[in-house]
DNA sequence: ATCTAAAACACTTTCGAAAGTTTGGCAACC
DNA sequence: GGTTGCCAAACTTTCGAAAGTGTTTTAGAT
């Protein structure tokens, strides 16, 4: 494989900001810190939680069923890979993406969900990279169906609440391994 | 020059939302239609009138002084292009990109500063599109003062009204010189 | 005459090498 | 001994051409 592929695919992850480039310095891994990750999640609440808002004031009974179904197809995947325990399953990473992307996907602006896009791309990353498939004795899974339930139940304080502490949760388990490292 | 800077600035352009790519199918300008300049708009108010409101809070007299030196350099400035009248000046464009970032600077999120300066790009291409200088009988000039005072003025109800009816106005009479071509 | 299949065309993407740029080390000089 | 300037190596970017892909045209068959 030839450098210009590779630079196309490099452009597109700076692009999503999970690289950076400096002219003629080349690209780089783009760098990780306590407080980008505050600013991810911080940022990633407001965000989502307007488009939780707005789906649930827009969405029709098409988009509950897509949410049950996202749902549904989420709870019956292990979360770690089988062939390897400590690996991601990584049918559980796209489908986890796509329950989100559902909840919000009815809120009417497409700038908005592209934002949601990169900052979840971004998040995952931090993740990832924590390697922590299970943090701090949370249920994920119970966490899924509050959020779910209370957007299908269009109670958007209580759904927007959901989310927020399901990120909220998560950032904070990141933040406290990250330092203890 | 050859294919391959080309290509890397296409990238970059698809990146802000100024072009799309397709693959095999090479790249295009990006669309342009009425739905998408409302969605423009409508979030750009809400990102910035966010940003806004913190940068009020969090903002020192190092950042009052900016806000002030912008509008100065602005109001001084031509909106026209000297040389020629009906193109514009591509310092003001400069600089009024200048003010309304200076304004929203201290909101304390790197994310939604990027956010917003996408919004800008996309924004500023439907108003230069339209080739309008000056729209409606309005007075820009006026507007960005009363935006920058307020601000200053630590109010932040007021300015956010006043940068939100701001934008509102571009876009109300850039839809409406749409429609009627 | 209409439909199908092959070939020509226009275009996008990828390649390998050349050109250009930065970084680090060495030697000469202050 | 420390500093400056130059050279070499490693890297990034750009180039022109080759390869690949999609679309249209044309020839052949029904």
């Amino acid at each position: 494989m030839s450098v210009s592929p590779v630079r196309e695919a490099l452009a597109r992850l700076v692009a999503t900001g999970l690289a950076t480039a400096e002219h003629n310095h080349g690209y780089r891994v783009a760098p990780l810190s306590a407080s980008d990750l505050q600013d991810l999640v911080d940022t990633r609440i407001r965000e989502e939680s307007w488009a939780l808002k707005r789906s649930i004031e827009n969405g029709d009974e098409m988009w509950e069923g897509r949410i049950l179904s996202s749902l549904h197809v989420l709870e019956r995947l292990p979360r770690e890979n089988p062939e390897d325990q400590s690996l991601y399953n990584e049918q559980w990473e796209t489908r986890h993406s796509d329950f989100h992307n559902t909840l919000i996907s009815e809120c009417g602006s497409k700038l908005t969900l592209g934002f949601c896009e990169t900052l979840r791309d971004q998040s995952d990353r931090y993740r990832r990279l924590s390697l922590v498939l299970e943090g701090g004795g949370r249920n994920a899974r119970n966490e899924h169906r509050e959020i779910a339930e209370a957007t299908i139940a269009r109670d958007a304080p209580r759904a927007i609440e959901a989310l927020s502490s399901h990120y909220s949760m998560t950032a904070r388990y990141l933040l406290e391994t990250y330092v203890e490292e």
